[in-house]
DNA sequence: CCAAAAGCTACTTATAGTCTGTAGATTTAT
DNA sequence: ATAAATCTACAGACTATAAGTAGCTTTTGG
C-alpha cells in the first residue's frame, strides 16, 4: 500500500513536540536551536511539512537525537 | 557544529546503493519501485539530493526497509 | 485577566523532483 | 572480436513543492 504523506508528517510533528515538551522548550526556542523561523517550527510540529533530509537532522540534533532515533519515535 | 548537507546526503545514497545492490536491482527497477524516476535514483545514490520525507520513505520501502532502518545504515 | 506561546493565512524565494536526451561502461550473445 | 542489449552518469530545461517570512488571531497557563 501507498505511503501517505500527511500521516507521516504527522507522526513525525508529534513525535518531536512530544520530545521538545520533554525538553522543556517552547516551539521558539526550538526553532532558534535548529535555524528556523518560529511559524514554520509550528507547522512543521503540526504536520503540514514535508521535511528534507537536512531539516530533518537539524530538528533531531535540536531535541538531541539522531535522525534515526527520531524517526523511531516517529514510528517510521 | 553544522550539519554537512553534502556529507549526509552521500551518506544515504550509499547506503541506498548498497542496500539496493545487495537485493539485486538496478537503479531503474528500484526507481520504478519507488516512483520516482530513472535520473532521480541516480542522483540520490550519488549523493546529489536532499531528499524529503515522502521520498526516505519510498525509497526505504522499496529497499524492504523501515526509515529508521535505513537511517542507522546511513549513520544517520 | 494578562502575557507568553502557539496557530493561521497569505505570500515570495529556493530547491526538490521530472523529463529528454546523450554518452560511456559493462555485460551477454553470436 | 564485434554487436547489441543493459546499466549508469550527467546536462539542461522545466514544474511542483519545500523553505522561509510577516502580521494578525487564538489559545493557554499562571
Amino acid at each position: 500500500m501507498e505511503i501517505k504523506l500527511e500521516t507521516a508528517q504527522r507522526k513525525l510533528g508529534a513525535a518531536i513536540r512530544a520530545q521538545r515538551i520533554s525538553l522543556g522548550y517552547s516551539q521558539e526556542a526550538l526553532a532558534e536551536k535548529c535555524g528556523v523561523h518560529r511559524t514554520y517550527m509550528g507547522s512543521i510540529e503540526r504536520g503540514e511539512r514535508n521535511l528534507s533530509l537536512l531539516n530533518i537532522l537539524r530538528v533531531a540534533k535540536a531535541l538531541r537525537l539522531c535522525a534515526s532515533e527520531l524517526m523511531t519515535l516517529a514510528k517510521l
